[in-house]
Formats: structure tokens, sequence, C-alpha cells
RNA sequence: GCGGACGUGGCGGAAUUGGUAGACGCAAGGGACUUAAAAUCCCUCGAUCCAUGAUCGUACGGGUUCGACCCCCGUCGUCCGCACCA
């Protein structure tokens, strides 16, 4: 037999599915990930939002905690304490599903899906401290909460009262404001219903001007987010104006109608008033007036179906009633029912200004009434100003308005203001200036099973009672049923009939549970001290000194952008205002939403195809797709968000299976800016597959010259190129992953290899200082890679010979004498135009460079025999001759 | 309708925020190695032209500037959020 002679440079490929297990057991055994809140060094607190448990993780997942782990591994590296938990927002509708269509214990399924998951999890190599991680269906966490809410109600933050809220038809239950996107229930997107119902609410209204500032101070949040939730709070300076109704004309005990206006200037261009269908004078006059009544019936009904509500035509119905002028005892204008007046918006009434305001003017013009311009555009003649068809809603001066005439719009909004809060009609002024918010409290009840119980007894004699702290927690009983429609909890044999915790007599329980959003309002603060029994948390823990709020980084998708921040921004001073926290206001510093992850979409003859069962090749040009087990054509449709009614998804398991979890770390870094969108494809995994094996060559190449070199900067020839990329290169990625750039940083990453690859080939031959500077160059390339691709750093580190896990190693720091070069390539222009390039002493002064420059022969030959007029040296920049 | 973001090669995207446009990657083409393939390595890769070079080029039209992807005015397009909020 034959046998083949070694080659030297012979390098087995680097096999991630035997690595990557290898080293998650080492650092486990270290407990490297696990955080002690007494360790004294800096701290730094770093989180991705916690996933609900689903089943499985899915490629957003991945995106998102590998952006988090980079973060926290950097920061590790930097020296800091950092905290990194991890753990699941368990409650909620799917498990109630689950259990309906498959007859298993939402429980049951709740937590085995967290153990899938948690394995998957795991097999990323994500540096997370699961010493902490829990789950909000533990009855360890929301017996804490359910403290909270009670503590709330005691300071005056719960209120339980009756009123218009959204209903579910399909999850029945009821939704928050926020929860209703389009008019549809953000989870089952059916059209909402309104129903009249009690229910609990927490006042997250009491702080709307609290939460609207604390925006300000958030300057490590997108603009995008702030403008969010600046627009959902909805801020509004107005006036209240109260309108006498015209005798005779005003049903029995009405004698008045109060609007909300944040336009008082325009008070004289009134031409009528709308109140809402809902209005109680509306209630009133329709008693007396079948027409009305039928008109008002009419708006209800379209009111429920929201969607057609947006092409809905404005409409109104005179009710006969008159309202006098506040500034003319002698004008009197109609009053009207609109169907586009919100009733829980201001007063339910306003008055219609139709030459400023467009919606006012489509009315008027319907309707027949006058539209009188009151305020005009600098430099347009007050006569000859009329509005027709498009409303004037900018700034000017005031005419047609008698003693504003002249005045700026603002200064006769505090004229009429001041005005009207001097006159008074029944002992109160009519006027008074208000502030208005868009926001609303937060629905909090629930009607379903799988969440956390409300601890409330309802006794006939005392009311709504809390359950005494001792008894807490309320837990949820674990036979249900789930076979009728409607709260199981409700249908209970024998949970909710309790005695009264007050008096002792037969009770009920309150059957509802609270809204998921309450769930991880405050998860971020129960990972400070999760082991705390006692209490939600540890003072000394939470914040403040020595304690870890806010969350220094935090990251996940826009989806959230209000809901569950602009809750979690309302919790956190709840929780200030109840001792449960010391200071903290803003619970996240920094705040990171990161993009989706998409993919192209197949469709074959029976519909959607999965990519894993397709296969594409390039010919002449054109991408074509066929089915890989019969060649059956397949249309390759556009690029969309991974969905499973798409198909387009591709299963983290499989990719790990194949790739590696590094693999499919370093692919959801490279290329796209984390915020924007990622597209997933076959070709770039391998791009990046392809990384990771050159990475391992290049190290398994150099190992043998240079394991036992010491790591060198270099000073002179190949040596001191190799160091000062590689010093250069480490100060960027360094200042990359802070400002979470990590496209930048790992193309940064791809030219240290492209430098390091002809250096490592020749390492074997001269001496001198090369292999001293490759050596450095290598350890610095390995520790860079480290918080991005955690396990094939740990192999390269083990094959150069470096001590112990790199996971513990330190962020070298970069020498600043070879960060910045002595000479310096100037790009030369001629006009504006670049000739060539100018190589000149760094510290050159601004004379010498121009003169350098103008001997050149290619700017003198641009200059074709003019003198220059004008030479501009940017220092270190660029030189600019000007003829 | 209101508010916000964006528009750069075949593609994803860089450009120190007014100073060399196209870093880095993907795709493509050519070559080397190989019996062959894979892997790997080397080269080319914005467009045009009288191709040793030059001209044009960052959605389009103007402007400011010695100099504009970047600032200003206008137009077109894409995406996102809010939407009868008085």
């Amino acid at each position: 037999m034959l046998l083949k002679e070694n080659p030297v440079m012979a390098t087995e490929r680097y096999n991630p599915r035997a690595s990557e297990p290898k080293w998650q057991k080492a650092w486990d055994a270290e407990k490297l990930f696990e955080t002690k809140n007494e360790d004294p060094r800096p701290k730094y607190y770093v989180l991705e939002m916690f996933p609900y448990p689903s089943g499985r993780i899915h490629m957003g997942h991945v995106r998102n905690y590998t952006m988090g782990d980079v973060v926290a591994r950097y920061h590790r590296a930097k020296g800091k304490n950092v905290l990194h938990p991890m753990g699941w927002d368990a409650f909620g509708l799917p498990a109630e599903n689950a259990a309906r269509d498959n007859k298993v214990n939402p429980r049951d399924w709740t937590y085995s899906n967290i153990k899938t998951m948690k394995g998957q999890l795991k097999t990323m190599g994500l540096s997370l401290d699961w010493a902490r991680e829990f789950a909000t269906c533990d009855p360890s966490y929301y017996r804490h909460q359910q403290k909270m809410f009670l503590d709330f109600w005691k300071a005056g933050l719960v209120e339980r009262r009756s009123a218009k809220v959204n209903w579910d038809p399909v999850d029945m239950t009821v939704l928050a404001n926020e929860q209703v996107i389009d008019g549809k229930g953000w989870r089952s997107g059916a059209p909402v219903e309104q129903r009249d119902l009690t229910q609990w609410f927490f006042k997250i209204t009491s702080m709307s001007q609290d939460l609207l500032d604390g925006l300000d101070t958030l300057e490590r949040w997108p603009e995008k987010v702030r403008v969010m939730q600046q627009n959902w709070i909805g801020r509004s300076e107005g006036l209240l104006v109260r309108w006498p109704l015209a005798k005779g004309t005003a049903p029995a005990g009405e004698s008045e109608l109060e609007v909300y206006t944040t336009r008082p200037d325009t008070i004289f261009g009134a031409s009528f008033m709308a109140i809402a269908a809902d209005h109680p004078l509306a209630r009133k006059v329709a008693e007396a007036n079948p027409k009305l009544a039928a008109f008002i019936d009419e708006v209800h009904h379209m009111g429920t179906s929201v969607a057609t509500l947006e092409t809905a035509e404005k409409k109104g119905f005179d009710t006969g009633v008159r309202v006098v002028h506040p500034f003319d005892a002698n004008w009197t204008l109609p009053v009207y029912v609109a169907n586009f007046v919100l009733m829980d918006y201001g007063t339910g009434a306003i008055f219609g200004c139709p030459a400023h305001d467009q919606r006012d003017l489509d009315f008027a013009n319907k309707y027949g009434l006058p539209v009188v311009p009151v305020v005009k555009p600098e430099g347009v003649d007050a006569a000859s100003f009329l509005i027709t068809e498009e409303a004037y809603s900018d700034d000017g001066k005031m005419i047609n308005s008698r003693f504003l005439d002249g005045m700026s719009p603002e200064q006769a909004f505090n004229e009429v203001a001041t005005r009207l809060s001097g006159t008074t009609i029944g002992n109160r002024p009519q006027a008074e200036r208000k502030v208005q918010f868009r926001l609303r409290d937060w629905l909090i009840s629930r009607q379903r099973y799988w969440g956390c119980p409300i601890p409330v007894v309802h006794c006939d004699d005392c009311g709504a009672v809390p359950v005494p702290t001792e008894q807490l927690p309320v837990e949820l009983p674990s036979e249900v049923t789930f076979d009728k429609p409607g709260n199981p909890l409700d249908h209970h044999p024998t949970w909710k009939h309790v005695d009264c915790p007050k008096c002792g007599k037969k009770a009920r329980r309150d059957t509802d549970t609270m809204d998921t959003f309450v769930d991880s309002s405050w998860y971020f603060a129960r990972f400070t001290d999760p082991w705390n029994e006692a209490a939600p948390t540890t003072l000394s823990y939470v914040d403040g000194k020595g304690g870890w709020l806010p969350v220094n980084q935090y990251i996940g998708g826009i989806e959230h952008a209000i809901l569950h921040l602009l809750y979690s921004r309302f919790f956190t001073r709840a929780m200030k205002a109840t001792g449960h926290v010391n200071a903290v206001e803003e619970p996240f510093e920094g705040l990171f939403t990161q993009g989706m992850v998409v993919h192209e979409t197949y469709r074959g003859p029976q519909g959607w195809v999965m990519p894993a069962e397709v296969k594409v090749e390039e010919a002449d040009g054109a991408r074509k797709a066929t089915l890989l087990a019969d060649g059956t054509p397949v249309e390759i449709g556009s690029i969309e968000k991974m969905s499973k009614s798409k198909k387009n998804v591709v299963d983290p398991d499989d990719i790990i299976a194949s790739y590696g979890a590094d693999t499919a770390r370093w692919f959801m870094l490279s290329d796209s800016p984390p915020e924007r969108d990622v597209i997933w494809t076959e070709a770039g995994v391998e791009g990046a597959h392809r990384f990771v094996q050159r990475i391992w060559r290049l190290v398994a190449d150099a190992a043998p010259a240079l394991r036992d070199v010491a790591p060198k900067a270099g000073t002179e020839g190949d040596a001191a190129t190799v160091s000062r990329a590689a010093h250069k290169i480490l100060k960027a990625v360094g200042e990359d992953i802070e400002r979470l750039h990590f496209n930048k940083a790992v193309a940064r990453l791809y030219e240290l290899a492209n430098v390091l690859s002809p250096q490592v080939a020749v390492v074997n031959d001269g001496g001198g200082e090369r292999a001293g500077a490759v050596r450095q160059a290598l350890e610095f390339l390995i520790i860079m890679i480290a918080p991005m691709m955690p396990h094939l750093a740990e192999e390269s580190w083990q094959a150069l010979g470096g001590k112990g896990l790199v996971a513990a190693a330190r962020w070298p720091a970069f020498d600043p004498a070879l960060v910045v070069d002595n000479e310096v390539v100037l790009p030369v222009q001629v006009n504006g135009k670049k000739r060539g390039d100018l190589t000149i002493a760094r510290d050159a002064d601004q004379a010498a460079v121009e003169k350098a420059a103008l001997a050149l022969d290619f700017v003198q030959k641009a200059l074709e025999g003019k003198t220059p007029r004008k030479v501009i040296v940017v220092p270190q920049r660029i030189v600019n001759v000007v003829a």
C-alpha cells in the first residue's frame, strides 16, 4: 500500500459540531456568566426583550440575542461586571388555545416549550446568566406582581370603574387602547367592538406629563420611538369654553354647552357647534326627536365597524338647539350632532371654524354654513382673502375678529383666554385653560385564564377587598376546562368561591387576570435579585448606588415602541412611588430596536414552499428556483418578513446543525446595519461559513510557528505594516461595537484577515520581527471575534497556546503611537478635481504642504501655466489648488 | 391628511458627518492547482469614449461652497408610525 505523504500545511476543517458543545461546557463549568451582585467592578446591564415561549426560537430571536451577546461579551472583556439574564414572558393566550385545541394543560404546554427553547438558546452559545432565569407564570414571580398591584391600589394608581372598553370578539377579552391597531385587536386582528364594562385600570394618565417630559432625558433612545411615544401621549394646550344655550331652543334642564378647543383665537370664525352622538345634550334632544334618535343609532352602528370609519363621510344632524356666542349676545349658532366627534376626548363637543380646519370646512360646505376667514397669511389683502375648498391652518394676522384684529393668532389665543376667564356665568368662569392628553388609562383586566390573577375579593357588603399579603399568591387553579367560550376561571366550579377577608361572609374572587404586558413591565427589575422571596426587588441591588437599573442597553423589536416600553416606563415610576425602587424612573437608559429577518418567498403549484424545499440556480443572469423533490419550477416571490403563512422561514436548528452557531451569529452581524432588515440568503450563510473556516486555517497554519513566540508590535517592514493594521483595527472594532455598528466591525475584521493571510503564509521563513507582530495581530483578531463567534475564538485561542478561556480574556489596549501614521497621503485637487496624491510628513506645516503640492508635476500640468489664486490645505485631509 | 425615515454598482452596504465615492462582503467572469470535482489561491468587476488616459457618475432639477452622497429650495419614489384628537 502506498502511503500518501502528509503535506506540512494540511489542516483539518473546523468542526463546529464537535467544538461548540465542548466550549459551552467549559464556560458552564467555570460559571463564567453567573453574575454576582456584590462584585465591586463597574456594573453593566444588557438585556434583550425576553421571548414568549411559543414553542421554538426563530431567526428574529437569533438576531436579537446575538446582538445582545456581543455587547455583553465585549463589556465583560472590558472589565465590567455584566448582567445578562434571560427569562420567559410566559403568560398569554396561545397557551389557552393550545389547551383548547390539543387538550394539554396550559402550564404543561408552556413549561415544555420553555425547555425546548432553552435548549435551543444554549446551542447558540449565549453568555447568559441562567441562574437568574424565571418565567412570569411562576407563582414565585407573579406573587410579587400581585403585591405591587395592591400597593399601587393603595397609592391611588389603580382604579376599578365602568367604562367603554374595547372588546375583542375573537379572543373574548377586553383590550387596552394601545392594543387596538387600526381598529383591530393586536393579537387576533379581529375588529374591536365597544362595550360598557366595569374593569381595572392603571392610572397611567396621572403621569402623562411626566412620561412626556421623561422622553427628553432618553438620549440613547431612537428618535423615532420617542416621537411615537410623544404622539401617543398627545399633549395639547387649549381652552374649555362654555357657550350658553339660546332661550327657547334648549331642552328642559340644559343651559350650556362646554367645548374644548386649541384654537380659541378663531372664535369669531365659528359657524356651528358639533357634539358627539353620545353627548348628554344629544341624548336629551333625541328623546323628543325620533329622527335625531335614528341618526344617533346610525352613528353607533357605524362606530362599531371601524373599518368603514376611515372612509366614512362627515355627517351631521341639526338638533335645533342654538348657542349664544360668548362675545355677542345677538349672535347664535346651530348645534349639530356629528359622526366625527368623539365623546371620550375633551368634552365631546367642539366649535367648528370652517375657514381654518379642513374637516370643519367640508362639513360647512356640505350643510351650507358660513365660512369666515379670521386668520390671513402675511402679505395678502384681507378683503380679497377667501376660503372655498382648502382651509388655511398656518400662522398669520387676525381679521374679521373685532377686538382681535391685527393680532397674531397666539396673541388672540391669550386675549380670548384672559377675557373669558374673567367673565362668569353661573358662578364659574366662562373659560379656563386646559392641557389635554390623548393618552388613556391602561385597562389591565383580561377575561382569560392564563395570566396573573387579580388579587381581589368581591364582597356584597365590603365591596372590592384586597387579598391580604400573607395569602399571596392567589394561584391559578390547575384543573380547568376550555370547552366553553368565555373565561375559564369564571366557569371553574370552586375556585372563585371564598370568604371575604374583611367580614368573613361568602364572597367571590375577581376572575379576571392581568394583561400580560403587566408581566413584562418589571421583569428587568426582578432580574436584579430573582431570589428575593419576601419582596419584588431588593433595594440595595435594584438601582442607585451598587444597583443595576437602569438597563444600560436594551435591545428588541420596534413593534414594542409604544406598548411595552411605555408601560414599563409607567410601571417603574409606580414602583418608585410605592418604594419598590429607590430613585430610577426611566428603566432603559439605552434602547436599540433591531430590524427583522426577511427572506425570499417561493410559490409552487400547491402554494407557498419552504426555502429548505427549494433549489435556486443562476443561469444566464437569471435566478431560477425548482423543487428539490421533483424539479418542479417554483416562482420566486418578494422578500418578506419570515412568517409561517408565507412559509419563508429558516429554522435556526437546521442552520446550527449544518454550519454551527458561530456561522449563524456571524451572518446576523455582517452586511446589514442592525437597525435595518437583514435578508437571509443561502449564499450569505455560506460566505459566513467560509470566513469561519478561513480564520481557522489562518490560526492552524500559523500555530506551529507561533506557539512559543511572544506577541510584540513590529517596527519595520512587514512587521510594522501588520502591527499598524492590527492596532488601528483594534481601535475601530471597539468603537464600532460600542456604537452597535456590528456590520462595520465585521468589515474591519475581514480587513485584518486579509492583511494577515499573506503574512501567515511566510511566517515560517524569515526570523526578525514578523513572528511577534503576526502573533500579536492574531491574538487581537481572536479576541475581537470572540464576542461574535465565541466558540471559534476559544478553539483558535487554544490552538495558539493562549492561557485560559478567551471568554475571560481582557480586551487589549491599542498603542496610540501605532494608530497614527508618520506620513500621510493627501489627495490633491486642482479646481476641485482630484489629480493625484501627495505623500508628506504628518506634521508638515501648511506652507510646506502648499509648496510640495505646487511642485507636483500633475499639478503643474493641470494648471496649464496659470498662477494659482488660492491653495486650500485641510490638515490631514486634502489639498485643493484653485486657479 | 399629519408626523418621521430613506433613495449610493448586478446585490447587501461603507464613506472619520463638508474633504480621494463605492471600504468589506455576496454574486459574476477569467486564470492556477487537480485525472476530475470540491476546497483553496491569484486577477477583473460603476458607466462611457479617440482606453498609456480622460469624461461622466450617489433618485431628478436648481442653489450655496475652493470642494456636496452630506447643507438649502423644489420634484418624484419607497418604507414606517399616527389618524376624525377639536
